[in-house]
DNA sequence: GTCAATTCACATGAAAGAGACCACGGTCTAGTG
DNA sequence: CTAGACCGTGGTCTCTTTCATGTGAATTGACGA
């Protein structure tokens, strides 16, 4: 038997002996619906009113939901939308997640998706739009009932497909006979409502719900009521759901986020084959999660802007103080030679630094000084393990 | 010592060009009846 | 005959360059006390 899979037998008998710290992973993930909601029962209150007529055959205000990640918005509306179907059978809510890659792309997908969902066979291709309209209309229209369609993450979809199938779909409520069609919108983007057709704005945000972020107590009520479920008794140590919620609040009061660092927190603690989680273990979770994060953008970023990047960390190895842009240029003309990339102009270098910054990859501020010019003053965050981690995905790409 | 002018090293904006990408209509081709 | 492959065309979008203008404090140099 060769060794290494002696050793994978002996990982797999200390897991299954080992005690787990966690009696329910599930409900710290994102997709987990709790039993109640904590810290939205006016939001709740509000759809619920907006959206109680549906029970009795009338036709419900559209509605949109705007806030922040982590703020609530979904959970809210899936709470509120299953006790509505449990309410009425003559309601049926249809929810779709426009970030879902195979919904959103085109108007065909999405509606393709609904009158899916509306129990009909759809092939994935093939169909003329038109046709895949009437489709849904008659699958919409065949018995009385009221539909409420709620389309998560709304922007993503306005941005691929345009806002023609919105102003389509609102518009349908005038030639159905039995049933009523009501939307939903749900955002996390304030701004891309600017952009889209007038007409379409205006019935779509006959309502309109702002969540506002948690703040970190808020916070620690919905840790700690998930944690009861997710965790094994007295395995949190003190302090660790406040350390926990009070990070997260200030990451703009995001819960998702929170969820993210117990959950990770519990991974690595059990991993490590601690029995209990201490707030050492959230610090860990902390930087993880930045790294993830970190390491994501870096993966996704064109060449160029990884071999700016890359200029930039070998300035900052050489020791090098105070680098500015044009430093940065310099190293970065070098690296095309090196790597037989045509290089860009200054100008352009300029824009992808302030890009860099926006994503949080490194700092950069513009200070002026003096007779010796305007610039930016560029660093990377002093975090040896993500540097280190960003310097091996430039090496992989032969940037470094 | 004071104060306005000068200077540096880019930042920032606007406009235009290059190239990738996509929808759409027309043509061709192979399979079917 | 028709569905699907293939291809050219025009339009759109994104990235980039070019050109032009803006920025803010250290420095400079004239001027007056």
């Amino acid at each position: 038997m060769p060794a290494t899979q002696l050793n994978l037998n002996q990982i797999f008998k200390q897991y299954i002996e080992r005690k787990s710290i966690f009696r329910n992973k599930e409900s710290l993930t994102d997709h987990y619906m709790p039993d109640h909601i904590l810290h939205r029962e006016r939001e709740i209150k509000q759809i619920a009113e907006t959206l109680a007529p549906s029970l009795r055959g009338e036709k419900t205000s559209n509605m949109f939901l705007f806030g922040t990640v982590g703020t609530g918005k979904s959970v809210s509306m899936k709470y509120v939308a299953s006790e509505l179907e449990k309410a009425s059978e003559n309601v049926r809510i249809l929810y779709v997640n426009c970030k879902m890659k195979k919904v959103s792309d085109t108007e065909y997908r999405l509606l393709a998706e609904l009158t899916r969902k509306l129990g009909l066979f759809v092939p994935p291709t093939g169909l003329p739009t038109d046709h895949i309209y009437n489709m849904f209309f008659n699958a919409l229209d065949s018995r009385k009932q009221s539909v409420i369609l709620v389309l998560d993450e709304i922007d993503v979809l306005i941005e691929k497909a345009g806002d023609e199938i919105l102003y389509n779909l609102t518009r349908i409520n005038q030639e159905l006979k039995n049933a009523k069609l009501s939307i939903i919108g749900i955002s996390n983007n304030t701004t891309f409502m600017n952009d889209i057709d007038p007409r379409v704005k205006s019935s779509l945000s006959e309502e309109e719900i702002i969540f506002s972020p948690y703040n970190a107590n808020q916070l620690k009520d919905i840790l700690g009521e998930r944690a009861l479920d997710a965790f094994n008794e007295n395995v949190l140590e003190e302090g660790v759901l406040s350390k926990c919620s009070a990070l997260a609040a200030q990451e703009h009061g995001d819960a998702r986020r929170a969820l993210d660092l117990l959950r990770i927190a519990g991974e690595i603690a059990e991993r490590s084959g601690a029995l209990k989680i201490g707030t050492e273990y959230i610090d860990m979770a902390e930087e993880r999660l930045d790294m993830d994060r970190v390491e994501e953008i870096v993966k996704s970023q064109p060449r160029q802007s990884q071999s700016v990047l890359s200029a930039i960390i070998k300035l900052t190895e050489d020791g090098h103080q105070n680098i500015q842009t044009g430093d940065v240029f310099v190293y970065y003309e070098k690296i095309c030679r090196q790597c037989a990339i045509r290089p860009l102009t200054q100008r352009r270098i300029s824009d992808l630094v302030a890009e860099l910054d926006m994503l949080g990859v490194i700092n950069a501020r513009v200070i002026s000084r003096g007779r010796y010019g305007r610039t930016r003053e560029i660093t990377i965050p002093s975090n040896k393990a993500i540097t280190g981690r960003i310097k091996k995905i430039l090496q992989e790409r032969s940037l470094f």
